[in-house]
DNA sequence: GAATAATATGAGTAATCCTCAGTTTTAAAA
DNA sequence: TTTTAAAACTGAGGATTACTCATATTATTC
């Protein structure tokens, strides 16, 4: 981002921004979307645009990352619930946030997900995922004894396997992604990961 | 593609393109690789390269999955050395073969290959990822009986996450995807995920 | 309420995309 | 070996899109 919006004003404009390109995104095609467009649809003009923003990219991946902060968050939500409360869902619980929202139907920002998910921007770490990928780390090494730590390779691994899954599922087969098999099938790629790790370090 | 190339000569102009781009997206910023100049340095015209692509997109599309034919062949290769001569390995050496494909500093096709993996030409599958886990399905449903059946919706698991996973620390973090423990921590997870598979089932 | 900083504007230029009417090459038919 | 027709190639240039910057407006500070 260029420059950072320090009045009210100025965030609400590129909130506007974020909020068009999503809307454009899901009603068009995407080399339909542009920069001019977007602005249009805002209601601003293309140079407050670019004020904010490097390029149509740097539009989307802003639009990404909002997108990425708020499924985080809701995934970080599902692993505070205490492990009484659960009964040992909690992956599953997680799997089903994910799935959910990945099936939705409405493409708000599905193409600029995928660009982010990517790492299209080069340069530029993941910090989003980084937040929620530490705060699996700190749940399962202090909460969850039995299962041995979890490194932060560990962490890695976990996260950003699920989470791409489920993403690969959506473009390439979305009834399979809503089916039940899917969602089991992935609760067993998490059991078993934790459960294979904790044997390997005994 | 807009059209086949029919002709000897034709097949060497979409290959040249091909190339042409890969050198360019190594060698350049991925905002300063224009149709114009991918047609320049293949030593075509502007013309014949839209005969053959769409435009940018495609022409990046087409050269991931040339590079994505590459590595399922290897892959496919690594699958069909006998349980014999692998002792167990098997899933060692798939892993090495990816993270050492992903590890190459030449960026050779990066960009596209993040296009292609990301799926973002919409309505197109994924068919050269299909084949690996078609491939995966049958070996491990037919030569490695003690691990139980592998269905289409767990060989999809498999495969995807595994590759997304080798993706995803290229971007993020490729000292990570070098280190032994990655290479440990995937072939844990896949064990892992077909030994919860064989409890599950029975 | 004057000075200053932040934000917004949009016509205009630069860059890029992409087409199409015409030319050259290739392969097959006569 | 011509002849013919399809396939492949060309690149100037119109259409589209990206992006800038001089100017205007709004907000904040003192």
């Amino acid at each position: 981002m260029r420059k950072k919006p320090n009045q009210a004003r100025a965030r609400a404009t590129v909130t506007a921004i974020l909020d068009a390109t999503a809307q454009l995104l899901a009603a068009r095609k995407e080399a339909e979307v542009t920069t001019n467009r977007i602005a249009e649809r805002a209601g601003v003009s293309i140079g407050t645009l670019y004020q904010y923003f490097d390029g149509r990219d740097a539009v989307y991946y802003a639009l990404a990352r909002r997108e990425g902060e708020r499924i985080a968050h809701q995934v970080i939500e599902c692993l505070h619930v205490p492990q009484s409360e659960v009964r040992g869902e909690r992956a599953r619980n997680i799997v089903r946030l994910l799935i959910a929202y990945f099936s939705d139907t409405d493409v708000i920002g599905r193409v600029a997900m995928l660009r982010y998910l990517a790492g299209l921007r080069e340069g530029e770490r993941d910090d989003v995922m980084d937040i929620v990928s530490a705060e699996i780390e700190t749940l399962l090494n202090t909460s969850m004894g039995g299962l041995g730590s979890l490194s932060r390779v560990k962490s890695y691994i976990l996260t950003r396997s699920i989470l791409n899954v489920v993403r690969s599922a959506m473009m390439d087969d979305p009834d399979m992604l809503k089916s039940r098999e899917f969602e089991d099938e992935l609760v067993l790629l998490i059991r078993g990961y934790l459960m294979a790790s904790r044997q390997s370090d005994a």
